[in-house]
RNA sequence: GGGAGAGUUCCCGAGCGGCCAAAGGGGGCAGACUGUAAAUCUGUUGUCAACGACUUCAGUGGUUCGAAUCCACUCUCUCCCA
């Protein structure tokens, strides 16, 4: 099986401006594409995975990978999708997180001599002259065009500034930019990029006369419609330091039953036959599958060691059996204690299982808290320097969620 | 430039000058049920030294014993006309 009917079958493509030619480009190696990274936060997101997957699949298949880090466009904010203006961000934010984007890059990502390249729109964007510009490139736009736009579409009823009206002109810019100067002759990216991308192909066309493709990925959602890779509203990141690795197991880990399959087949590296045999699996075997898909995607991310660590917590915390050793932890001292006891309030908000006491108490109320085990009865319940006998003691929020405190 | 309207808590969205920490829904969190799933039911959802106190209704000032509610100005957004 050839790599573009791979992407097929594992349902990753959802619309292509020519098909057989795109076949005919990736199934040879002859493409070098590009997939635009806007830099809105200082690390990339379980959403963002599934295009660098998609790279390293191309790339496997010996095609070109350009990730364009949005440092130009990021300035102007991509209105697609979005039912308000994004917050601006400064030039300073922007440039930190293009830094960290690339470092996150980097462990997916082939970026050797010849393998994949990693380009800044900023280098040409921020360079651009505002009349040469309108002159040059705005005269291929029709804005009427524009405005049929699906991705202008729910912006339409809002308000759409300006500013945000020209990221599509930008988006288009940079593939024509790169298409000119890196022999670039695809573009991927999500679906809701479309019609960004089809702006960019038809000023390729216009301007020299000469197709380019676009190609863009399902979004990966669950059966509800939402978008995946998100927790009350809050990103799942791939940096460690800001979604643990155990965390972003444990997210995969709890997807629905009706979305693993779907998962495994987009997201990981799993040889198809494989997949497909897990398909006919069902109700409680499905737990074998999502523990596949968490084992996985920790591994691809974090690496063998840290997939190996999160699932053998999991398993210990879970089954039973009190296994702290890679469980999220905070660390006390002496001084925290008042008398020789420290309050379960105290502790909930400082290992920030309770953003406020309020919180902590109510969690206490209602029974969701427990202590080595024991369910805490009362908020005013303390724990005593004793308990930290064997240097550290477990609180468990809720039926998931592990913590372990230490007594330096 | 002219005219009309809007800004409320995580989001949407109610809110006669006192009974408003603010209806309702969504989302979140917790409990029950389960398979670390979904669905369902229940509780909860500003902060704190917690039957009380404190800080919130775009901003700034004012009127009042008392303001989310009234007035003035400012900012932002939407709609209609140019």
């Amino acid at each position: 099986m050839k790599i573009y009917e791979e992407l097929v079958a594992r349902g990753l493509i959802a619309q292509v401006t020519d098909e057989e030619h795109i076949k005919d480009l990736i199934n040879n190696g002859k493409a070098t594409f590009y997939i635009g990274f806007d830099c809105t936060a200082d690390s990339l997101t379980a959403g963002h995975f599934m295009a660098l997957t998609l790279m390293k699949r191309l790339q496997l298949a010996g095609n070109k990978p350009i990730a364009l880090i949005g440092g130009g466009t990021t300035l102007i904010g991509d209105p697609s999708g979005r039912s308000d203006m994004r917050k601006m961000l400064t030039k300073e934010d922007i440039d930190h997180n293009a830094e960290c984007f690339k470092r996150q890059m980097e462990r997916f990502i082939d970026f050797g001599e010849g393998k994949a390249q990693m380009i800044n729109n900023a280098d040409w964007l921020l360079k651009l002259n505002y009349v040469e510009l309108l002159r040059d490139v705005g005269a291929c736009f029709s804005v009427n065009n524009m405005l049929r736009a699906e991705c202008y579409k729910q912006r339409m009823e809002k308000g759409l500034s300006f500013l945000e009206f020209n990221y599509m002109i930008m988006q288009s810019y940079d593939f024509y930019y790169l298409f000119r100067n890196y022999d670039c002759n695809l573009q991927f990216g999500g679906d809701d990029q479309w019609s960004n991308m089809l702006g960019g192909t038809e000023l390729i066309r216009r301007k020299l006369g000469k197709d380019a493709n676009a190609m863009t990925i399902t979004l990966l959602t669950d059966s509800q419609g939402h978008k995946m890779g998100k927790t009350a509203g809050n990103a799942v990141w791939l940096d460690p330091n800001k979604t643990s690795p155990y965390d972003f197991y444990q997210y995969w880990r709890n997807v629905a039953d009706s979305d693993v399959l779907k998962c495994i087949r987009m997201l990981t590296f799993l040889p198809l036959e494989q997949i497909d045999e897990m398909d006919s699996w069902e109700g409680s075997k499905l737990n074998e599958a999502k523990e596949i898909l968490a084992y996985e995607l920790t591994k691809l991310v974090h690496g063998e060691e840290e997939a190996q660590k999160a699932q053998s917590a999991a398993k210990a915390l879970f089954g039973g059996g009190a296994d702290s050793e890679n469980m999220p932890s905070t660390t006390i001292t002496a001084v925290d204690f008042t008398d020789g006891a420290i309050g379960v309030i105290d502790l909930l908000v400082k290992a920030s299982l309770a953003s406020s006491r309020g919180e902590a108490r109510r969690l206490i109320e209602q029974g969701g808290v427990s202590v080595d085990d024991e369910k805490v009865a009362s908020f005013a319940a303390v724990i005593s320097t004793d308990a930290f006998s064997k240097g550290s003691i477990i609180i468990k929020k809720g039926k998931k969620i592990f913590h372990k405190i230490v007594l330096a």
